[in-house]
DNA sequence: GGTTCTAGATTGAACGATCATTCTATGCTA
DNA sequence: TAGCATAGAATGATCGTTCAATCTAGAACC
């Protein structure tokens, strides 16, 4: 077998490996943090030996930085798909409550909340997520403005983008809220949050 | 001395010491997390041996809950300034500007957001985080009950603690969106803030 | 088809650094 | 001189990372 090539199945291989190291790290960085969990624990967890993730990482802050990475596809899935419904502002408006139940979920708000503070002071981690979120706020703001173009408004370049941000700011500080105050009524926070949805689409 | 008697002085003094750790220790969590800093580099930030650290603290842990607890008065004092404003509703209003201000300031932000990372993992962080907020919510909702009120508006109970609950997911979630895209129209947010806080306050 | 060979997969021990914490000795103040 | 404040060395554990040794699965050859 030469040195380049590869054959599919190792490659697989190889691919699966990498997933079971940044699945099993993602729990440990969500259980204990990223400078809190060690290659030791990550490894047990991972079901290898501690030596063998440095075949497929280079250091710790690669795992870290891999498993940013990821996450960007959900909201350009989710965007593509309102996009695609027969009344998009309905789609969107009705979607509202599967963003609250997601957004208040302790698996995911833990993670995330945890790369956003390692991105507050690690610039490589900084430069993925910002670029990441660059990606999905253009995709929300492609969206946004086919909804408010079929409605008929002429909304100037810069208040779809503020739009977005209002948009983003509260779902993104749902997964706070979720944490800060396990015990809030719901059901009741996602109507009120539909109820502000529809009027940021529908205002004049 | 007696080993109860302590003088006005050196209870200041202590108090001072602690406050220095404190701070030390706030930057060096901010800027490296809470397990990321060392009590080696806390200690070199108050300008103290590593030892006499816990002269003050039991452990690295007391001083991240002395931390969390620091936190609390200021949307204390807040709501009762506006409380005491001529028009409350009104003076909330005003005040969104500097509330956006602030949850963008970075400095706080990285603190906060690392806080409540630390809280979704660490059950006695969880709890000082928590009380702290049921505070403050308690405290917010009735500086809205009393705006609400004020415009004849009859809200049942739990609609005051979902309006509360909007209010701190937008502005927590700014302190997210403040670092994930440091590029924002500041000026923008601040308005579509305000226009959203306004309508939150006069609706039927 | 069975044997040999080989290269990547994998392990676990070893490394030096650093961790939180403890302890002892000394400085200082009243 | 008594007793707290303080420093800094010592401790044992654990950290991220490296490395030499072993395993294993398939290619090559007979």
């Amino acid at each position: 077998m030469s040195a380049e090539y590869r054959s599919p199945s190792e490659q697989q291989r190889a691919e699966a490996r990498r997933e079971q190291i940044l699945c099993a790290a993602a729990t440990c960085f969500r259980n204990h943090g990223f400078h809190g969990a060690s290659i030791a624990q990550i490894s047990k967890a991972a079901g290898m030996s501690a030596g063998h993730i440095y075949h497929y990482f280079d250091n710790k802050e690669a795992i870290i930085a891999a498993i940013v990475e990821r996450d960007l596809e959900y909201l350009l899935t989710l965007s593509a798909q309102l996009r695609a419904a027969r009344d998009t502002r309905e789609a969107m408006i009705e979607h509202v409550t599967e963003g609250v139940r997601r957004s208040l979920e302790p698996h995911d708000a833990g993670l995330k909340l945890e790369v956003v503070a390692e991105a507050a002071r690690n610039p490589q981690v900084a430069e993925i997520v910002r670029e990441a979120d660059r990606v999905c706020r253009a995709s929300l703001a492609t969206t946004l403005r086919a909804i408010r173009r079929a409605d008929g408004h002429d909304d100037h370049e810069g208040a779809i983008d503020t739009m977005v941000e209002l948009l983003a700011a509260m779902f993104e500080g749902l997964m706070i809220r979720g944490i800060r105050n396990p015990q809030m009524d719901r059901a009741a926070v996602a109507r009120r949050f539909q109820a502000t949805v529809r009027q940021l689409l529908t205002q004049p």
